[in-house]
DNA sequence: ACAATATGTGTAAGCGCTTACAATCGATTC
DNA sequence: GAATCGATTGTAAGCGCTTACACATATTGT
């Protein structure tokens, strides 16, 4: 039952059909070095042998994985999910594979969590968001591990990334509930504190109300994680505050999600009560009562796009470009003109 | 700029401390062998130097990972996602990591993955469901290889295992609905094939029919993939049929969510002109409008006693168990009684 | 005081691959 | 026909770590 188990090797290929290693070596990695008869009597060899490289000892005598690794928030953030899958797929179709960590949001968890990716011999690695001690590019720039930001993007960018400007994004939401009449606005927000994306979200709204002659100091904000549960209660705090809002503007799809769900609950209609917006536009936007107002960003493109440019710069075809995704407003039912 | 990148290794470690590398090796693996003044004197080097210990070297002499793999269906699933992170959280607070792939479904995807997995040195495996060719676990067998099957369960298995029986669930969820007055069931099933969850609960359906003096061959079922989309087409689809449904029993929640959103479209009244009922209940399920009657599912608990399990198997303290796991019915207005 | 036993450390043999370099051989060139 | 060359194949040196075993000291019991 517990015997050691006969794993194949490649020396037991290679002496099985009766060449070197460095010959089965070669007809794994480059076929073309070695003569069609003999690969074949290999190959046959390998396939009668069950074997299947070991994966740490080519990485070590190969210096090279084949690996991205990826360090995401969460997974349970639909958003990352679909980006991620894209991401994957791309790199798979370039004979990548990916290695993902998550760290709930953990700066310190993260730094552990890029160490243990580069000690697993990650050939690249894409990263969430732009906010990290500069010791952590240090590291990484040190060890030339070439390294992509996503789901963000600055102007004055000095690492290579590709994302939206979450700022400018909802901003433009902003500016456009304003014109739908909106004065009294009121933000439920991801946490700001070390995430740019929620941080530059509630930026846009401030923004927008300082061009709109408001002071944004007074905008109600609540600050919470990412759940639908804290949404409904951030909703429900937010509509006890005097003057009411006619508008809630929230830092994700999923925390309005959240709030509409409380406002039925209260009896609340949305949007004749008060309106609502979400951000990222996630499948479920589509499918609320009422369809939530949002906006829509191309999280698969994010994730191809990405991958794409990690691929290019492991194999030294570029050395870390900028990009900027345009977004746009999903208009629904959940934000209403008001007279 | 692009200089080889200079990484230390162990022996410098050793060099610069003064000690040789078999004492470095054991202040990281095995502190109480080494001496208070040298383990010190060993760690301060480590740190000047910023050295990690390189993880395929280290897998290669050891011949253990503490890397677990799980192959799941999809990330973008919430159910796998959420019962994921529960068990990648269990493994971690044991000191084991999380390899994760995704295969869209395909089981011969599984099979290739199942084989990358085992040559990067998992420790053991998770894998959903009990469907798939005896050479699999053959081969998980020779190799050694603990595997726990999640999200599966029956009276027969052979192999270790931790889920609910799917097919039970649903039969109790058919007989509610007919105790609650329906007659004219109607069924969007994930795609059955290859897939023992969905085939279950699809079976479940039939039993419960059977039981009520129905013709199980007359029910009308489409089965289309877990995505919103084709659980509103299906629903449209269902609503064409004569004599029209009372209700419609969907295989997850996604898919009634997609039918919820297509017959408001239609004009349609949940529960009152035909009721939906769901299964898993995610999170999604209590906002919908209505709410989802469904299936509830404990995923999280799923997660943490499958890594447990695994990590008893792994370390030798057990040889495999079979977990069955309640599973109870969220009652919510989707779902009507009918005079 | 001496053997017996702990304790701390070093030596060196792998783990299973890749790849630089060398070797072989028939084909081509002049 | 000798020199040259390209195509195949083999030889063997690592890659960075763990660990069995050997060795030197320190501790203990009698």
């Amino acid at each position: 039952m517990s015997d050691p188990p006969y794993i194949p090797t490649l020396d037991d290929v290679a002496r099985v059909a009766g060449v070197s290693t460095a010959t089965v070596s070669r007809c794994l990695n480059e076929q073309q070095k070695v003569s069609a008869q003999t690969r074949k009597r290999v190959m046959k060899t390998i396939d009668d042998l069950g074997y299947t490289p070991n994966f740490h000892a080519r990485a070590m005598a190969a210096k090279r994985t084949h690996t991205i690794g990826a360090i995401i928030p969460t997974m349970e953030n639909a958003i990352f999910a679909r980006g991620l899958q894209a991401f994957q797929e791309t790199l798979h179709a370039s004979g990548y594979n990916l290695l993902v960590s998550s760290n709930a949001y953990l700066p310190e968890l993260e730094v552990e969590q890029i160490r243990a990716l580069v000690a697993r011999g990650a050939d690249g690695l894409l990263l969430i968001g732009y906010e990290r001690g500069q010791e952590v590019y240090d590291y990484l720039e040190r060890r030339g591990i070439p390294t992509v930001l996503a789901w963000t993007f600055r102007p004055d960018a000095v690492h290579a990334s590709v994302g939206f400007d979450n700022c400018a994004a909802m901003r433009m939401l902003a500016d456009r509930v304003f014109s739908m009449g909106h004065t009294r606005i009121a933000v439920i927000s991801g946490i700001a504190e070390g995430n740019d994306r929620a941080e530059g979200r509630l930026r846009g709204i401030r923004e927008s109300l300082s061009a709109h002659g408001y002071d944004p100091d007074t905008l109600p904000v609540i600050q919470t994680a990412y759940e639908i549960e804290n949404g409904a209660a951030a909703f429900e705090a937010l509509m006890q505050t005097h003057p009411k809002p006619t508008v809630i503007m929230c830092g994700n799809d999923v925390l309005a999600a959240g709030a509409i769900s409380r406002a039925k609950k209260l009896g609340l209609n949305i949007p004749d009560d008060v309106s609502i917006t979400g951000f990222d536009d996630i499948e479920l936007a589509n499918i609320l009562q009422p369809p939530l107002t949002t906006v829509h960003v191309p999280h698969r493109q994010m994730g191809r796009i990405a991958a794409q440019e990690l691929i290019n710069m492991v194999e030294k075809r570029s050395t870390g470009v900028v990009r900027k995704l345009e977004v746009s407003i999903a208009m629904r039912e959940s934000l209403k003109q008001i007279s």
